[in-house]
DNA sequence: CTCCTTAATAGTAATTGGTATCATTAGATA
DNA sequence: TATCTAATGATACCAATTACTATTAAGGAG
Protein backbone atom coordinates (compact mmCIF):
# COMPACT_ATOMS: atom_id res chain seq x y z
CA UNK A 1 0.00 0.00 0.00
CA UNK A 2 2.08 2.78 -1.31
CA UNK A 3 1.47 6.47 -0.59
CA UNK A 4 4.33 8.65 -1.96
CA UNK A 5 6.29 8.20 -4.67
CA UNK A 6 10.39 9.41 -4.70
CA UNK A 7 10.50 10.76 -8.22
CA UNK A 8 13.57 12.18 -9.13
CA UNK A 9 11.57 15.45 -10.01
CA UNK A 10 10.66 15.72 -5.93
CA UNK A 11 14.75 15.00 -5.52
CA UNK A 12 15.70 17.87 -8.09
CA UNK A 13 13.10 20.25 -6.19
CA UNK A 14 14.48 19.55 -3.02
CA UNK A 15 18.64 19.35 -3.97
CA UNK A 16 18.10 22.78 -5.86
CA UNK A 17 16.51 24.85 -2.47
CA UNK A 18 19.60 23.12 -0.54
CA UNK A 19 22.25 24.02 -3.11
CA UNK A 20 20.99 27.73 -4.51
CA UNK A 21 20.70 28.19 -0.59
CA UNK A 22 18.86 31.80 -1.42
CA UNK A 23 15.86 31.02 0.04
CA UNK A 24 14.67 30.55 -3.18
CA UNK A 25 11.24 30.74 -4.78
CA UNK A 26 9.28 28.31 -7.41
CA UNK A 27 10.83 30.10 -10.39
CA UNK A 28 14.55 30.33 -8.94
CA UNK A 29 14.21 26.53 -8.60
CA UNK A 30 12.72 25.68 -11.91
CA UNK A 31 15.21 27.92 -13.52
CA UNK A 32 17.92 25.72 -11.52
CA UNK A 33 16.68 22.08 -12.48
CA UNK A 34 15.99 23.48 -16.34
CA UNK A 35 20.13 23.24 -16.77
CA UNK A 36 20.25 19.59 -15.65
CA UNK A 37 16.38 18.46 -16.28
CA UNK A 38 15.09 20.52 -18.88
CA UNK A 39 11.56 18.75 -19.12
CA UNK A 40 10.65 19.72 -15.85
CA UNK A 41 7.02 21.38 -15.69
CA UNK A 42 6.69 24.27 -13.71
CA UNK A 43 3.41 22.90 -12.35
CA UNK A 44 5.85 20.04 -10.65
CA UNK A 45 8.22 22.71 -9.29
CA UNK A 46 5.24 24.27 -7.57
CA UNK A 47 3.36 21.17 -6.20
CA UNK A 48 7.02 19.59 -4.95
CA UNK A 49 7.29 22.99 -3.33
CA UNK A 50 4.18 22.38 -1.49
CA UNK A 51 4.05 19.12 -0.40
CA UNK A 52 7.80 19.30 0.69
CA UNK A 53 6.74 22.54 3.02
CA UNK A 54 3.67 20.62 3.86
CA UNK A 55 5.90 17.36 5.19
CA UNK A 56 8.32 19.38 6.96
CA UNK A 57 11.42 18.69 4.63
CA UNK A 58 11.63 22.03 3.46
CA UNK A 59 9.84 25.27 5.13
CA UNK A 60 7.95 27.50 3.66
CA UNK A 61 9.31 30.97 5.20
CA UNK A 62 6.59 33.14 3.85
CA UNK A 63 5.23 35.22 0.83
CA UNK A 64 7.04 38.49 0.64
CA UNK A 65 6.76 40.98 -2.60
CA UNK A 66 4.60 38.32 -4.25
CA UNK A 67 6.36 35.28 -4.53
CA UNK A 68 6.82 32.57 -1.58
CA UNK A 69 9.92 31.55 -1.04
CA UNK A 70 11.76 28.19 0.72
CA UNK A 71 14.21 27.64 3.27
CA UNK A 72 16.54 24.15 3.10
CA UNK A 73 17.62 24.85 6.94
CA UNK A 74 15.88 23.07 9.65
CA UNK A 75 17.68 25.24 12.66
CA UNK A 76 16.27 27.68 14.34
CA UNK A 77 16.91 30.79 12.51
CA UNK A 78 14.87 34.30 11.12
CA UNK A 79 15.11 35.74 8.49
CA UNK A 80 15.33 39.55 6.93
CA UNK A 81 14.05 40.88 4.38
CA UNK A 82 16.11 44.25 3.01
CA UNK A 83 12.59 46.94 1.69
CA UNK A 84 15.31 47.94 -1.23
CA UNK A 85 16.74 44.98 -2.61
CA UNK A 86 14.65 42.65 -1.46
CA UNK A 87 17.50 40.40 -0.50
CA UNK A 88 16.47 37.60 2.41
CA UNK A 89 19.09 36.92 5.01
CA UNK A 90 19.74 34.94 7.52
CA UNK A 91 19.40 36.04 11.39
CA UNK A 92 20.88 33.55 13.92
CA UNK A 93 19.43 34.89 17.03
CA UNK A 94 17.50 32.51 18.89
CA UNK A 95 14.15 33.89 20.73
CA UNK A 96 13.20 30.82 22.82
CA UNK A 97 10.16 32.17 24.50
CA UNK A 98 8.53 32.20 21.22
CA UNK A 99 10.09 28.97 20.46
CA UNK A 100 8.44 27.10 23.50
CA UNK A 101 5.23 29.15 23.19
CA UNK A 102 3.46 25.48 21.60
CA UNK A 103 -0.30 26.32 22.78
CA UNK A 104 -2.11 29.95 24.12
CA UNK A 105 -5.61 30.49 24.66
CA UNK A 106 -6.99 26.86 23.37
CA UNK A 107 -4.81 27.63 20.16
CA UNK A 108 -2.07 24.57 19.32
CA UNK A 109 0.84 25.77 17.85
CA UNK A 110 2.76 23.71 15.40
CA UNK A 111 5.14 26.33 13.74
CA UNK A 112 5.78 29.94 13.52
CA UNK A 113 7.08 32.53 11.40
CA UNK A 114 9.40 35.54 12.11
CA UNK A 115 10.77 38.16 9.95
CA UNK A 116 11.91 41.56 10.17
CA UNK A 117 11.92 43.82 7.49
CA UNK A 118 14.44 46.89 7.22
CA UNK A 119 17.77 48.18 5.30
CA UNK A 120 20.41 45.91 4.40
CA UNK A 121 24.42 46.84 5.56
CA UNK A 122 24.56 47.36 1.25
CA UNK A 123 21.81 49.68 0.83
CA UNK A 124 21.80 52.20 3.30
CA UNK B 1 1.83 72.33 -1.02
CA UNK B 2 -0.37 70.04 -0.46
CA UNK B 3 0.38 66.15 -0.94
CA UNK B 4 -2.21 63.90 0.21
CA UNK B 5 -5.66 64.44 -0.35
CA UNK B 6 -8.23 63.15 2.24
CA UNK B 7 -10.72 60.94 0.19
CA UNK B 8 -13.67 59.41 1.20
CA UNK B 9 -12.61 56.48 -0.26
CA UNK B 10 -9.19 56.38 1.67
CA UNK B 11 -11.41 57.39 4.68
CA UNK B 12 -14.19 53.90 3.85
CA UNK B 13 -10.95 51.93 3.16
CA UNK B 14 -9.79 52.58 6.82
CA UNK B 15 -13.46 52.30 8.47
CA UNK B 16 -13.57 49.04 6.72
CA UNK B 17 -10.99 47.50 8.02
CA UNK B 18 -11.42 49.35 11.21
CA UNK B 19 -15.43 48.11 11.42
CA UNK B 20 -14.96 44.44 10.25
CA UNK B 21 -12.25 43.69 12.71
CA UNK B 22 -10.80 40.59 11.13
CA UNK B 23 -7.37 41.18 9.79
CA UNK B 24 -9.55 41.55 6.43
CA UNK B 25 -7.88 41.33 2.93
CA UNK B 26 -9.15 43.62 -0.21
CA UNK B 27 -11.48 41.34 -1.51
CA UNK B 28 -13.17 41.55 2.18
CA UNK B 29 -12.56 45.46 2.31
CA UNK B 30 -14.17 45.69 -0.97
CA UNK B 31 -17.01 43.82 -0.28
CA UNK B 32 -17.84 45.65 2.46
CA UNK B 33 -17.70 49.01 1.44
CA UNK B 34 -19.39 48.35 -2.16
CA UNK B 35 -22.44 48.07 0.20
CA UNK B 36 -22.77 51.83 1.02
CA UNK B 37 -20.65 53.12 -1.87
CA UNK B 38 -21.17 50.84 -4.78
CA UNK B 39 -18.89 52.78 -7.50
CA UNK B 40 -15.90 52.05 -5.22
CA UNK B 41 -13.14 50.56 -7.24
CA UNK B 42 -11.10 47.46 -6.81
CA UNK B 43 -7.82 49.30 -7.72
CA UNK B 44 -8.58 52.23 -5.19
CA UNK B 45 -8.95 49.58 -2.31
CA UNK B 46 -5.69 47.88 -3.39
CA UNK B 47 -3.85 51.52 -3.73
CA UNK B 48 -5.53 52.67 -0.40
CA UNK B 49 -4.78 49.89 1.39
CA UNK B 50 -0.87 50.55 0.40
CA UNK B 51 -0.78 53.36 0.89
CA UNK B 52 -2.01 53.56 4.46
CA UNK B 53 -0.14 50.65 5.31
CA UNK B 54 2.85 52.55 3.99
CA UNK B 55 2.04 55.82 6.39
CA UNK B 56 1.60 53.34 9.14
CA UNK B 57 -2.21 54.01 9.91
CA UNK B 58 -3.10 50.29 8.96
CA UNK B 59 -0.95 47.40 9.34
CA UNK B 60 0.15 44.88 6.95
CA UNK B 61 0.39 41.36 8.77
CA UNK B 62 1.79 39.46 6.03
CA UNK B 63 0.74 37.26 3.40
CA UNK B 64 -1.34 33.95 3.65
CA UNK B 65 -2.76 31.42 1.45
CA UNK B 66 -2.37 34.34 -1.24
CA UNK B 67 -3.96 37.36 0.19
CA UNK B 68 -2.68 40.43 2.34
CA UNK B 69 -4.38 40.99 5.59
CA UNK B 70 -4.29 43.89 7.11
CA UNK B 71 -4.98 45.10 10.71
CA UNK B 72 -6.24 48.28 12.13
CA UNK B 73 -4.78 47.93 15.84
CA UNK B 74 -1.38 49.61 16.27
CA UNK B 75 -0.98 47.88 19.32
CA UNK B 76 2.02 45.74 20.21
CA UNK B 77 0.15 41.92 19.36
CA UNK B 78 0.58 38.95 17.22
CA UNK B 79 -1.24 36.47 15.14
CA UNK B 80 -2.33 32.84 14.92
CA UNK B 81 -3.86 31.05 11.57
CA UNK B 82 -5.26 28.15 11.91
CA UNK B 83 -3.87 25.99 9.37
CA UNK B 84 -7.34 24.40 8.85
CA UNK B 85 -10.13 27.01 8.85
CA UNK B 86 -7.48 29.98 7.82
CA UNK B 87 -9.07 31.92 10.57
CA UNK B 88 -7.13 34.57 12.06
CA UNK B 89 -6.94 35.35 15.62
CA UNK B 90 -5.05 37.94 18.02
CA UNK B 91 -1.98 36.59 20.27
CA UNK B 92 -1.83 39.19 22.90
CA UNK B 93 1.68 37.97 23.98
CA UNK B 94 4.40 40.64 24.03
CA UNK B 95 8.15 39.67 22.92
CA UNK B 96 9.88 42.55 24.16
CA UNK B 97 13.61 40.72 23.02
CA UNK B 98 11.58 41.09 19.81
CA UNK B 99 10.17 44.76 19.49
CA UNK B 100 13.97 45.90 20.78
CA UNK B 101 15.85 44.35 18.62
CA UNK B 102 16.49 47.17 15.98
CA UNK B 103 19.69 46.52 14.36
CA UNK B 104 21.88 43.43 13.93
CA UNK B 105 24.79 42.43 11.87
CA UNK B 106 24.69 46.33 10.38
CA UNK B 107 21.04 45.51 9.35
CA UNK B 108 18.65 48.30 10.12
CA UNK B 109 15.48 46.77 11.45
CA UNK B 110 12.56 48.54 11.27
CA UNK B 111 9.83 46.57 11.39
CA UNK B 112 8.89 42.44 11.94
CA UNK B 113 6.19 40.50 11.67
CA UNK B 114 5.68 37.48 13.94
CA UNK B 115 2.44 34.43 12.81
CA UNK B 116 2.13 31.41 14.43
CA UNK B 117 0.42 28.39 12.66
CA UNK B 118 -1.42 25.97 14.10
CA UNK B 119 -4.79 24.26 14.90
CA UNK B 120 -7.39 26.49 16.53
CA UNK B 121 -10.04 25.40 19.54
CA UNK B 122 -12.97 24.83 17.36
CA UNK B 123 -11.31 22.96 14.63
CA UNK B 124 -9.45 20.50 16.97
C1' DC C 1 12.66 -9.62 -14.18
C1' DT C 2 8.09 -8.48 -15.88
C1' DC C 3 3.51 -6.98 -15.19
C1' DC C 4 0.21 -4.01 -13.24
C1' DT C 5 -1.70 -0.37 -10.62
C1' DT C 6 -2.02 4.28 -9.95
C1' DA C 7 0.60 8.33 -8.13
C1' DA C 8 3.06 11.78 -10.31
C1' DT C 9 4.51 14.24 -14.41
C1' DA C 10 4.53 17.39 -18.58
C1' DG C 11 2.20 20.55 -20.96
C1' DT C 12 -1.02 23.83 -21.05
C1' DA C 13 -5.26 26.30 -20.00
C1' DA C 14 -7.38 28.80 -16.52
C1' DT C 15 -7.61 31.42 -12.32
C1' DT C 16 -6.47 34.92 -9.24
C1' DG C 17 -4.27 38.62 -6.53
C1' DG C 18 -2.48 42.69 -7.61
C1' DT C 19 -0.59 46.65 -10.69
C1' DA C 20 -0.44 50.03 -14.68
C1' DT C 21 -2.79 53.12 -17.62
C1' DC C 22 -5.60 56.95 -18.64
C1' DA C 23 -9.56 59.81 -19.15
C1' DT C 24 -12.43 61.88 -15.67
C1' DT C 25 -13.55 63.58 -11.04
C1' DA C 26 -13.19 66.10 -6.98
C1' DG C 27 -10.20 67.81 -2.76
C1' DA C 28 -7.58 71.74 -1.40
C1' DT C 29 -5.75 76.24 -1.85
C1' DA C 30 -6.01 80.95 -3.44
C1' DT D 1 -15.64 80.51 -7.44
C1' DA D 2 -11.78 79.15 -10.32
C1' DT D 3 -7.78 76.48 -10.73
C1' DC D 4 -4.55 72.82 -10.15
C1' DT D 5 -3.54 68.25 -9.86
C1' DA D 6 -3.92 64.12 -6.75
C1' DA D 7 -7.02 60.48 -6.66
C1' DT D 8 -10.62 57.77 -8.69
C1' DG D 9 -13.09 54.27 -11.73
C1' DA D 10 -12.84 51.26 -15.35
C1' DT D 11 -10.30 48.17 -17.52
C1' DA D 12 -6.35 46.10 -19.57
C1' DC D 13 -2.61 43.76 -18.10
C1' DC D 14 0.80 40.83 -15.64
C1' DA D 15 2.90 37.40 -12.78
C1' DA D 16 2.30 33.70 -9.49
C1' DT D 17 -0.05 29.75 -8.82
C1' DT D 18 -3.51 26.09 -9.55
C1' DA D 19 -6.52 22.97 -12.36
C1' DC D 20 -6.94 19.69 -15.90
C1' DT D 21 -5.76 15.61 -18.59
C1' DA D 22 -3.37 12.41 -21.34
C1' DT D 23 0.88 10.09 -20.52
C1' DT D 24 4.71 8.23 -17.84
C1' DA D 25 7.07 5.75 -14.46
C1' DA D 26 7.61 4.36 -9.21
C1' DG D 27 7.34 0.29 -6.80
C1' DG D 28 4.90 -3.77 -5.06
C1' DA D 29 3.15 -8.50 -6.46
C1' DG D 30 3.88 -12.56 -8.81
Amino acid sequence: METKRNTIQRQLVYNAVKELDIHANAEQVYEHIITVHPSISRATVYRNLNQLAESGELLNIGSFYGTTHYDHNANDHYHFICEKCKHIYDISNCFPEIKNLTQTNGLIIKSHNLSFFGICNECK
